[in-house]
RNA sequence: GCCCCUGUGGCGGAAUUGGUAGACGCGGCAGACUCAAAAUCUGUUGUUCGCAAGGACGUGCUGGUUCGACUCCGGCCAGGGGCACCA
């Protein structure tokens, strides 16, 4: 070693290249020599087996944030990985790229929206860049080019030709503040999701996919995903929300037609004493032509939709229309109609018949209204003379009283019974029914992809023809006042009909941005086709192998682009059945908060920690609250800015710290303390690799014979290192890959000088292996390290070490001896050794038998190479 | 309200899936080097009793199954997430 001294301490200031490794400037060599060897540009080839891996490509906001740099590192660990263990890998990057912000951003700073998110892209294109991705930067797409909406534009007429794009007029969300209608998804306790304003119901018309021409489907698929979380095919399940039941047909008194209503309990039919109507039903706006409280009451429900105020209260209310209902099985009874505030039109039939006995809100409403109350399930054992319900719904399983042909059945036989009762008498069958509804994709607003329709007077609605797109937007729109620009825009809207010639108008509304997001994972495996994807591409990489991305999108995102691969393959532009075979949720990444005495957020970088765990304002020493773990967020200023962890550290700490400790599907602290760790780790490597260079074996011949117990030892802890860290990667365990990989590091640093021939070539073995197992997490240092290691070929195209089963178990192994299930004692047998020697040997240890206290073995129970358990 | 997940040292977490609880990292303590500090290196670090050998206790709480339970089962408690007039 030199005798600098005062170089080489802090992070801060690494020096020569032989004192220190040196990222500031390996880190961008590395990546340049990547890049002119094209070693992550990919091409599709039949003959090799290929490996597509997808991170969720981001929003272009300007700046990265430790959430992009913890899902891009995972992904580029499994892209390393799978591409040294010989696949084809895909591994690309994009940008989502249309969305509101830029138009607020015109708003606000009269940026036009595409000079401000191009701007933002090239930033953060940068930022990545440094990270050291392998990612093929040839296939990079923005969602806002013309070429790629273009595409987009063409799926939409697709869409319409197969009959899964249509148009209707709908009560949708309005959200007051961005001025445009959400999807029921984007509405979050009754706000918009990004707004946070209190969402109103209106009347439009707008386009919707006919996502629940597949919903069936969606909904059994995804019991064959098995690489998905179990909770977000959960959560997809609910959502999907599928109910058995039946439809029940009652008569209506005095009229000629009859009402259908939906149940899930047709059991419950002896019970009923009302039928309820959404304030949207065709019979309660008919009724209301002739009844102005009525009238009124629908109105009221309709002013009230989603507000705050209908929310808080919450209250059922219903209005007697004055109809009767004819029982169906009851002759001579009849139910009164009501229309009610709490049935949905969009659900079932959007009529009900209540059975209150059985039925929480049936209950209230009967309650509120003194309807009857008339049990007809009562719980096993009960007498069902005096069965009652009080002020609680009885809704477990039981047997059926009051009920005539049903009385003494269970519910789910009374269900059959009545079901078969009703289709025989052809007034009612057993149905399905789903939660799910149509995707509403309209959006009043600029920064979108055009929806390429015509409205004409004469023709109606025609599609755009497929030579004239892209449909694109103008670039001089207005961005100062509020509603939709391309609506206000002098002439863009005015088009002659491609169907008559005459003058028509354009669709000013645009796609919903998860439009773009539903289809790029395909557009990527062409995306410089003049047609939305390649058949032969997408059918060559297709399904994305491995995505990675935020539990957020557990139902939006990944729904649509399941309903679109559907879509897609109905329209013969691919053969995949589902677009990602594998799912990986990453947690989020979160910081402690801190608050100085005025009660004021602080950054953290302003914060100084003492030993003691206390904290004080580096600039003024005043005193600073600590607050809980936080996701971090700009608004509680608990963020830290991965360029400047970068700057201070490098690329390959901050992905290692990333991969360290917390497994990567929960949520992870981002500890100060933890990344010094990390990068005192990365200059170990370089002194093991680097200061005591293992001499190459030059091809010299090494035969067992030149193995002694030292150069034996370390290679079966190579090998050990090489199956485990293999294996933890396949299964997403990094953070165990990390520590088996320290805990390697610190053996070779702890195996000394040894020698011999064999002792040398298994060192060198043991920190060529060392150097192949990081590259993934740490792909600059690695390069660094082959190199010095004496290789002239890259690291990133050379293949994944393979482990030797037979150096991978140890000889000798430790086996516990419990005397009664307690721990008493270790011993080491050779491995697999007999039960009766492990038996003989655990008997004959002196702990064993002081714990024995004379007593003889009752019984001994031997796991081999694990346990022997003494019960005395 | 319904559904799901998680609870292990001072902290992040590990435990071959029923077989030596606390790997690995962070932090702490002690020491070496230094005029001193930083960096680096060595040792130590669940609690507790004991001079020691050694023992007792210990995976949110509680009961059970088992030769043996962080792991399986029942009942609680706490934290987090999803859905929510869905008939």
């Amino acid at each position: 070693m030199s005798g600098r001294t005062s170089e080489a301490t802090s992070p801060r200031a690494p020096t020569g290249p032989d004192a220190r490794y040196n990222f500031r400037e390996a880190e961008p060599r590395w990546q340049a020599a990547w890049a002119e060897r094209r070693c992550f540009a990919a091409e599709a080839d039949p003959a090799r087996p290929k490996y597509y891996v997808l991170e969720m490509f981001p929003y272009p906001s300007g700046r990265i944030h430790m959430g992009h740099v913890r899902n891009y590192t995972l992904g580029d660990v499994v892209a390393r990985y799978r591409r040294a263990r010989g696949f084809n890998v895909l591994h690309p990057m994009g940008w989502d790229a249309f969305g509101l912000p830029a138009e607020n951003a015109a708003r606000d700073q009269g940026i036009h929206p595409a000079a401000w998110t191009y701007a933002n892209i090239a930033a953060m294109r940068a930022e990545l860049k440094r990270m050291g991705l392998s990612l093929d930067w040839d296939r990079e797409i923005a969602t806002c080019h013309p070429e790629y909406y273009r595409h987009q534009q063409k799926l939409f007429l697709d869409l319409f030709e197969a009959g899964l794009v249509y148009r209707k007029e709908a009560w949708v969300n309005w959200d007051p503040v961005d001025s445009t209608v959400l999807a029921n998804e984007q509405v979050i306790e009754g706000r918009g999701w990004r707004s946070g304003a209190v969402v109103e119901k209106r009347l439009l018309s707008q386009w919707f996919f006919k996502i629940t021409a597949y919903t069936e489907e969606l909904l059994a698929a995804l019991k064959d995903l098995e690489r998905w979380p179990e909770r977000v095919r959960l959560m997809q399940e609910n959502w999907i929300g599928r109910s058995e039941g039946a439809t029940i047909s009652f008569a209506l008194a005095g009229r000629g037609d009859r009402l259908e209503v939906f149940t899930t309990r047709p059991d419950t039919i002896f019970g009923a004493s009302f039928c309820a109507l959404s304030p949207a039903h065709p019979l309660a706006l008919e009724l209301a032509r002739d009844n102005a409280g009525l009238g009124a009451f629908i109105a009221e429900c309709h002013a009230l939709g989603t507000t705050e105020a209908a929310l808080e209260t919450a209250e059922k209310r219903g209005f007697d229309t004055g109809l009767k209902a004819e029982h169906p099985f009851r002759p001579g009874v009849s139910l009164p109609v009501y229309v009610a505030n709490f049935i949905l039109m969009e659900y079932g039939t959007g009529a009900i018949f209540g059975c209150p006995a059985h039925d929480q809100r049936d209950l209230d409403f009967a309650r509120k209204y003194a309807l009857p109350v008339l049990p007809v399930v009562a719980p096993p054992g009960a007498d069902p003379s005096n069965f009652a319900v009080a002020d609680t719904a009885f809704l477990e399983d039981g047997v059926l009283i009051n009920s005539e042909f049903l009385d003494g059945l269970d519910v789910a036989g009374a269900k059959r019974a009545i079901i078969d009762r009703l289709e025989r008498d052809g007034i009612g069958r057993g149905i399905v029914v789903y939660r799910l509804r149509d995707w509403g994709i309209s959006r009043q607003r600029y920064w979108g992809c055009p929806i390429p329709m015509i409205h004409c007077d004469a023709c109606g609605i025609v599609p755009v023809p497929a030579r004239d797109l892209p449909v694109r937007l103008p670039e001089d729109a207005a961005f100062d006042k509020p509603g939709n620009p391309l609506d206000r825009h002098p002439d863009w809207k005015h088009v002659s009909c491609p169907g008559c010639g005459r003058p028509a108008r354009r669709e000013t509304d645009t796609c919903d941005t998860f439009v773009d997001s539903s289809w790029y994972f395909a557009r990527f495996c062409s995306p410089r086709a003049d047609e939305p994807v390649t058949r032969a591409d997408v059918d060559y990489w297709l399904p994305v192998d491995q995505y990675v991305g935020g539990i957020e999108h557990a139902i939006l995102h990944l729904l649509y682009s399941r309903f679109f691969t559907r879509a897609m393959r109905a329209c013969g532009h691919l053969s995949a059945e589902e677009p990602f075979s594998g799912l990986f949720t990453q947690g989020m990444v979160c910081h402690e908060t801190y608050k100085d005495t005025g009660g004021k957020w602080l950054y953290p970088e302003d914060v100084l920690k003492r030993p003691d765990g206390s904290a004080v304002h580096a600039a003024t020493g005043g005193k600073v609250t600590v607050g809980r773990l936080e996701s971090m967020s700009k608004s509680k200023k608990n963020v830290v800015d991965p360029g400047a962890i970068i700057d201070k550290y490098g690329a390959d700490t901050a992905r290692w710290f990333m991969l360290s400790d917390s497994p990567p599907e929960r949520d992870m602290e981002w500890a100060s303390a933890g990344v010094e760790g990390a990068y005192r780790f990365t200059q170990r490597l370089w002194k093991l690799v680097t200061g005591a260079p293992a001499p190459e074996s030059g091809g010299a011949a090494v035969t067992a014979g030149d193995f002694g117990a030292d150069a034996l030892a370390l290679r079966r802890a190579t090998h050990k290192t090489i199956a485990g860290v293999t294996e933890d990667i396949e299964k997403f365990h990094f953070n165990r890959a990390v520590a088996r990989l320290y805990e390697f590091a610190n053996t070779l640093a702890d195996s000394g000088a040894g020698s011999g021939l064999g002792f040398a070539w298994a060192r060198r073995e043991a920190l060529e292996s060392l150097t192949r197992l990081i590259a993934p997490m740490m792909p600059h240092l690695a390069e660094e390290l082959w190199e010095q290691l004496g290789h002239r070929e890259l690291l990133a195209l050379a293949p994944w070490p393979e482990a030797d089963p037979a150096l991978v178990d140890d000889l000798i192994v430790t086996l516990a001896v419990q005397v009664n299930g307690k721990l008493r004692a270790t011993i080491a047998l050779p491995r697999d050794a007999d039960r009766r020697v492990a038996e003989e040997a655990a008997l004959a240890d002196e702990h064993v038998r002081r714990a024995m206290a004379g007593k003889a073995a009752r019984k001994v129970i031997v796991v081999p190479n694990r346990v022997v358990n003494v019960v005395v």
